[in-house]
DNA sequence: CGAGCATTTGAGTCTCCTCAACCCGGGTGG
DNA sequence: CCACCCGGGTTGAGGAGACTCAAATGCTCG
């Protein structure tokens, strides 16, 4: 996967939130440090007080909670040009874990100089809010697959919105770089991953979609959309603020 | 339930998020008309455009999604004091809808003029905000809740976070005012109403709790919060934003 | 070439679903 | 004033989807 720089993966972000060049020049001028968190490293991690701000920038993590008796449960997946923290700059202590799931690399900004910059400048703070916004979208459509959905048809709407989500870092027909294992995949959609392995097997079969080797290939869009009920409102790809 | 104004449903959002009586001055200004949704109405439909916002006085609701077969899915619960459609005041389509589970009084303010309003006040464009974010805490913790729980623990869960969210509105006993079907409680854990009955069963055979007639007490919370596995860290509840 | 992780396969089990009927209480109309 | 009607709750029986446990295979990297 890709490797951005600071100013590429903001510039990234802020078009995501229809966002000029111009705008996010206060976001540039932010102190910022670098950092690169192996394969399986914790990013965010669950219980602790946060001191920056992290802006993925290569490779890919996923948002986790571990329940009680151990199983995890993955609630989101993130790609360069996010925020995998942004909930951080307001509330004091993690809720949930942030995982590598690359070897990823990372800009971090202090949380008391975004929160100060971002109160002389109310544009970016309502991107930052539409940023949460979208996100909170995500996680309602997730609580519906895995609330809702048969495995199958979980299964087909998560790879859709992966195939949606990473269109953009791929060549163009659906053919996308994902390292993702079976066990993620079972963690995301409340599944185990020997059923997950069963259901793979069943599209794969089908003649739908290749998954193997870090790479998914969707092979009839059409039919798995149809599949997993997936619909690509709830993303809010092209949204953005209304006019004031 | 109670019924609040439009200044007390503020003050009510305000407090949670903390902030002082001062701070929402700007708000009361806003003009906003109050309404009345009946039970099983919506107060705010997937598909369309709002064109404003509303803060729920009296009355809750639900917010919820249908999948192609049929089958519905909840994803929320609001009660007075709360925005139910923040969202709407910067995306341009609902992607789900909210619906009254009684009869709801609403305060519903224009989302152009709401928009200005923040643009010049940062303060409160910050709480609308750590508004959203906290919600989304909320759906990360559904997700997990509904992927990775059996019935039991995924309906106690439920219970534990209704109990702790509707307190402020009971005689502080763990015995709150909860109108609420079996077949809403089946749609927001992602089961059966069947199954849903049966295992509530469960609970009151144990002397855990009681559900009838729109009450619901805790008998033993300790133990409703064990199988639950329920932590109340994600409801943000005394989360405040960080000194800037 | 072996170690370690990820994937695959099999067999048996259990949770939860489906379908269907019945009960119960409250509201309504004859 | 009582019959009925209706939504919500309850019960039963049978079935299916997903889980558990266990082992084998394949792949990749050192």
């Amino acid at each position: 996967m890709i490797e951005l720089s600071y100013a590429e993966g903001l510039a990234r972000w802020a078009r995501r939130l229809e966002l000029s060049p111009d705008d996010i020049q206060p976001l540039l001028a932010l102190p910022h440090a670098i950092q690169t968190v192996e394969r399986d490293g914790f990013i965010v991690r669950e219980g602790e007080r946060p001191t920056g701000c992290a802006l993925l920038l290569g490779g890919s993590a996923f948002r986790l909670k571990v329940v009680n008796h151990g199983a995890r449960q993955i609630m989101a997946f993130h790609f360069p040009g996010e925020f995998v923290d942004l909930q951080n700059s307001l509330l004091s202590v993690n809720d949930h874990g942030v995982q590598a799931m690359t070897r990823c690399k990372l800009a971090v900004v202090p949380k008391k100089e975004l929160a100060a910059l971002l109160e002389r400048e109310p544009g970016l703070m309502r991107a930052m809010w539409l940023d949460t916004l979208i996100e909170a979208a995500l996680f309602r459509e997730w609580v519906v697959n895995v609330g809702r959905r048969n495995a199958r048809a979980r299964l087909a709407h998560l790879l859709c919105e992966l195939a949606v989500r990473l269109e953009e870092f791929s060549r163009g027909d659906r053919n996308i770089e994902m390292p993702i294992t079976q066990e993620q995949i079972a963690d995301a959609t409340g599944m185990t991953s020997v059923h997950t392995n069963r259901t793979i097997q069943g599209l794969r079969k089908e003649g739908l979609i290749s998954l193997s080797g870090g790479r998914l290939v969707v092979h009839d869009w059409p039919a798995l959309k149809a599949i997993g009920d997936f619909n690509e409102l709830y993303l809010h790809r092209a949204d953005k603020a209304p006019e004031v």
